[in-house]
RNA sequence: GCCCUCGUAGCUCAGUCGGAUAGAGCGACCGCCUCCUAAGCGGUAGGCCACAGGUUCGAUUCCUGUCGAGGGCGCCA
């Protein structure tokens, strides 16, 4: 049982006993400050006010009162500032957080329920098929898979799905430049000038059709970078599907009928000013075509049929469409609350100390590619994940791929190298450890070996924050002070070798572990493979 | 003009549905390798949490406004 749980009850228990009404949740928090204890209510400052109490006089009495009949491993109850209620506990509690992460292993530790099988769609990247990803997809990409393997961990079945942009004007646009490019001849008025046209148009056989041949090339083209960023996505979900399967004709005639649609300037339109919308949006232009958002309406039904959850990934420069989105749900009679949107902010990629523009258009771009080719999958994907999408990111191309101090990738994957060293120097040593059972934990009472076990006892809770925030930078977070803790103890405690008696070494050795577990659940959910081995290269001094 | 996001140490960023003395890395300075990888560890210096109000026992956190930065406001996507 979980520690928090054992002193919840006991609060609320004391309450009650106390003729107090509990507050709804009890909550209870790890303070900064060591000396106001391992744990800490303020249980007497929420409900003093309700029961007509002195804060301070209520919570004296709440410690008296869990101090004269204490809960499991703990060992003081003390009344302080202006009511919190602190308890001091023994390492015990923590050597049952190294049981539990033992006991879960890498597949069940920090592993929730709390989806309930809920399904979700996780749609991201989307990007149209008409030339390479460039950096700042990287950046949704990264985020939305992530986001997608949080959702697996706390019990979602998940979808992963690319939207297929693969009809419409910019589709044309691109074949045209392809086209143009391979007769020799500059792109058409607000065609794709990038590199890659002339590039890919030169590879083009001339019996192609540009569209088709295009599209193919895009498609394959961004699905590789995915796959080396260890990205998979279940469904490509075409556009053009949905024109043949009649479902955008039908999206039509239902909005219609919801009187969400109607005609004007020979346009059709959606009143999604009805639905928090600043204007109205055009669904079919008057040239007969569809927007993009007609199809994408009829998109987001087809999900919503398949799933019970939305979640879309999208880059800044689309924040005002989602606005669109959430009214024509809206107007269809779907729960917009099931469509959540999380917005990326840009990423301003750096080299040689310069910004790098990202825009396609220009055809000044930096490839996704060139990314992982330059700073490595790996380094990449936690260089993505490292701060919330909701501020603008520096990229800097240098600083990732040095291999320096200032990185903060290696400093993670140097723990993870480390833990495994010290597993090759015990088989070489023929350090067998024991059984856990056997092993008796209460010899780890080393400040550093405690703080490895505080913050492998948060890994569940941040794990289900960064789900429902949809945050997996909360994840890095979590997993560069789990590094720091254990390069502290690393340093400060011997796991074998002289002075080491036998007993420490197999407690440690088990300590060394559930870091290895923990570890390696946040690196999975962040999508990274952490090597066993690593080497400097290139050092002077040895 | 309207909409979205951000503003925390010199730099890059964390900060747990409001909690006690605001943290980390880098950079600067000073220390630590006969010992499981020094890509490491310890210490020092560095803060009006942009600004002004409001809400309350308590605000970096919530609300309003101001200023500043980035992005968006097409029958493009």
């Amino acid at each position: 049982m979980d520690v928090r749980d054992i002193l919840i009850e006991a609060v609320r228990a004391a309450l009650v006993g106390l003729g107090v009404e509990p507050p709804g949740a009890v909550q209870l928090e790890r303070p900064a400050n060591p000396d106001h204890g391992d744990w800490s209510t303020n249980a007497a400052l929420a409900s003093a006010k309700a029961a007509g109490r002195n804060p301070r006089e209520l919570g004296a009495e709440l410690a008296a009162r869990l101090g004269a009949d204490p809960p499991a491993h703990v060992t003081g109850v003390e009344v302080a500032g202006p009511g919190f209620v602190n308890f001091r506990l023994a390492d015990t509690w923590l050597h049952d957080v190294l049981r539990d992460v033992v006991a879960g292993g890498e597949d069940r530790f920090a592993r929730h329920d709390a989806g309930a099988g809920e399904r979700v769609i996780v749609e991201f990247v989307s990007a149209n098929p008409t030339g390479p990803l460039h950096a700042g997809h990287g950046r949704g990409a990264c985020f939305g898979d992530s986001v997608a393997r949080l959702y697996e961990r706390i019990g979602h079945p998940v979808q992963r799905e690319f939207y297929i942009n693969d009809r419409g004007t910019q589709m044309q646009l691109y074949a045209d430049s392809l086209a143009a490019r391979a007769a020799g001849d500059e792109v058409p008025d607000g065609g794709y000038n990038g590199q890659y046209i002339v590039d890919w148009a030169a590879a083009m056989p001339g019996d192609a059709d540009p569209l088709e041949w295009g599209y193919a090339r895009a498609l394959a083209d961004q699905r590789e970078v995915l796959e080396s960023l260890h990205i998979r996505f279940d469904t490509w979900f075409s556009e053009r599907s949905m024109i043949g399967s009649g479902a955008v004709d039908a999206t039509l005639a239902d909005l219609r009928a919801a009187d969400a649609a109607y005609d004007e300037e020979g346009a059709v339109w959606l009143r999604s000013s009805d639905h928090g919308d600043d204007k109205d949006r055009v669904l079919v232009k008057s040239d007969g075509e569809f927007t993009y958002l007609l199809p994408d309406i009829a998109y987001h039904r087809d999900k919503f049929a398949r799933a019970d959850r939305l979640v879309n990934v999208l880059g800044a420069d689309h924040h005002g469409y989602v606005a669109r989105v959430h009214a024509a749900m809206h107007a269809l009679g779907y729960d917009p609350s099931e469509l959540e949107v999380t917005i990326t902010q840009l990423v301003n990629l750096q080299r040689d100390g310069q910004e790098v523009r990202l825009s396609k258009r220009t055809g000044d771009i930096v490839e996704l590619a060139e990314v992982v080719a330059e700073v490595g999958a790996d380094a990449a994907r936690f260089t993505y994940l490292l701060q919330s999408v909701d501020s603008a990111q520096a990229f800097d191309l240098e600083l990732v791929a040095s291999q320096v101090n200032e990185n903060p990738v290696f400093y993670v994957l140097y723990a993870n190298a480390r833990i495994h060293s010290i597993a090759r120097r015990a088989a070489e040593a023929a350090v067998v450890r024991p059984d856990l059972v056997d092993t008796d934990l209460s010899v780890l009472g080393h400040p550093r070996e405690l703080r490895l076990l505080r913050a492998l006892h948060e890994l569940p809770d941040t794990v289900l924050r960064a789900a429902s925030e949809r945050a997996p930078h909360q994840v890095t977070t979590w997993v560069r002070d789990l590094a720091a803790d254990f390069h502290g103890f690393y340093h400060d405690c011997r796991v074998m070798g002289d002075g080491v008696d036998a007993g420490l070494t197999a407690a440690r050795l088990w300590l060394v572990e559930t870091v290895r577990i923990g570890l390696a659940v946040a690196l999975d959910l962040l999508g990274i493979d952490a090597p066993e081995q690593m080497w400097r290269d290139g050092g002077e001094d040895d």
